[in-house]
DNA sequence: GATTAAGTACGAAGACTTTCGTTGACTTAA
DNA sequence: TTAAGTCAACGAAAGTCTTCGTACTTAATC
């Protein structure tokens, strides 16, 4: 087995920044991190390391800093979270999840009208395979 | 402030059992969850004396074996873990977590059809409201 | 060469979660 | 009235997560 379980908050935090910009050394990832939390620098490193052990990112020691990669994909990493919620707080149900996100963070009309069609979309593939299996 | 930060894992799922069962005593509850997971007694009355302590639950304790009820409700609690989700993975976006969500766990076709209609509705209802604003 | 700067490595502390053993109190049945 | 069962209360242990201080290394600068 590879990432099976969900990288813990700090790690995904890293992980956001790894996927935004690509290999980035400690100082980097620090930096962008620190606009928003104010951890310090060692314990970003550390926390890379760790994820450098665990399978999440590699590095390459080549140069003095070293640059790190995330190892894993958005998203799957993505999915894994949201199916993980969906198990265990919505008894595996996404549309209960779905109803609740909205009522949580209400989108604008636009990305409501662009969801509506992707749904629609979604249909409609489905229909038609269900006419190819007849 | 209230119930702020997100309940753990156990404590969500022991809250579930209590929104489910309605007001429980431990006994009750350890029954309801050793059919999925394999935890001992006195871990559930640990669990629920610290959610007690935390005000996730209250307790009376007029009968002999204490009863518990939820002191947060399920709407709330579900809109908070999702809202952190999209706040932590998915950049506030309440409709990028959905589509991960339905490629994580997807849905049946009467379900989807359903969220459709129900994004109707709420497309539907903006701008009426829009209408009156002029 | 000596000093400063920038890195990595390590270890450990503190907080939080989950787990359960043990104890003592209370209840019921024999 | 004992014995057996049920329950709450602790306390403690183990695991995980996050944090950072300190030490060591290497590179650049004086």
């Amino acid at each position: 087995m590879s990432g099976r379980k969900r990288p813990t908050d700090a790690e995904t935090e890293i992980l956001r920044v790894l996927w935004e910009r690509g290999p980035s050394t400690v100082r980097e990832v620090h930096g962008a991190l620190e606009a928003q939390r104010g951890t310090g620098y060692t314990t970003v490193l550390k926390l890379m390391q760790i994820m450098a052990q665990k399978g999440l990112a590699a590095r390459d020691e080549r140069k003095r800093s070293h640059v790190y990669r995330p190892l894993v994909d958005r998203e799957g990493v993505e999915e894994g979270l949201v199916g993980d919620l969906i198990d265990r707080v919505f008894d595996g149900s996404a549309s209960e999840l779905v109803v609740r996100a909205l009522s949580s963070k209400p989108a604008s009309t636009e990305e409501l009208s662009a969801l509506q069609a992707m749904l629609g979309d979604l249909i409609a593939a489905r229909e038609e395979g269900e006419e190819e299996g007849r």
